[in-house]
DNA sequence: AATTCGACCATAAAATCCCATTGAATACCC
DNA sequence: GGGTATTCAATGGGATTTTATGGTCGAATT
């Protein structure tokens, strides 16, 4: 299972990085703050665009004070992150505390992204789904969904 | 974590300075103020470009006073300052005073331009935002939740 | 003369690269 | 089918390189 390592590294379930790369043909994924919940959400690097266009559209030819503050919230604690030969990134404290990533991650797709949960997160914010438990449970023994 | 030292040399942190020169080839970044907030505005060098592009159509034909009045709003404490060796800048006072800057700096992408915040600034700013406040805590302490 | 700035070093910390090992999934062969 | 090679993903650890940052020294400024 993938996971964090003491070196604050994450690596990047191969199939997924496959994707990423078909899409954008960048070694390289984004990663911020999900805007509901504790869990980062990635996606290749048109994510960028797609954030000026939400902005652009939401605050067409205003540029007071609220705009900068979506901007900060929207781009802020979004990161670039390219990963190595081996698949791995490395994860700034920001991300980290974010995420409360530390040891083994979730990654769950989501149709035009995904999403990185702490195991315990995903399991406490998800108490109503006992399949989902299941799931993560069977992974945390070490087997395939 | 970039910040300022005792003699107002202020760190760019490299990989900012990496997309900065793939986009104007030039070892400088403009600093202004923020209209807003108590944060300086950064941007490549292309910035005054931009600059006297929207003065040129905002005022096109006009070189009355409004014109110059407009310019040194825009232009008036912007600066272009280059970065040494070791990707350090040197802060004026008139920009040390506009963000407050002393020690830790925060670096916020915004898309097509980043911010430099004081922490404390920063946090004052955004109480009505806990995961900004979170994330510059993490920042400043280093270190994993 | 004192201060400020700029170019240079030196060092510690952190990020990155590289190689080795593990382990699981798949292919292969009898 | 059972058992065995082979491949590739994930991970650990060491070596190397890059960054961040502190300091020194001389030139320029006032």
């Amino acid at each position: 299972m993938n996971g964090v390592d003491a070196k604050h590294r994450l690596s990047v379930p191969a199939p997924l990085r496959e994707t990423i790369e078909t899409r954008s043909q960048v070694k390289a994924l984004v990663l911020g703050p999900d805007e509901h919940m504790p869990c980062l959400v990635g996606y290749d690097v048109s994510y960028f665009e797609r954030i000026q266009a939400r902005l652009d559209n939401e605050f067409a030819g205003d540029f007071g004070p609220s705009r900068g503050a979506k901007a900060r919230e929207l781009f802020g604690m979004t990161e670039q992150l390219k990963y190595d030969d081996t698949g791995r990134i490395l994860l700034g404290p920001m991300l980290r505390d974010l995420g409360e990533l530390t040891g083994p991650a979730v990654f769950m797709g989501m149709g035009d992204h995904f999403q990185i949960w702490a195991p315990a997160l995903l399991l406490k914010h998800h108490a109503d789904n006992p399949r989902l438990a299941r799931m993560v449970n069977a992974l945390l023994a070490g087997k395939a969904a």
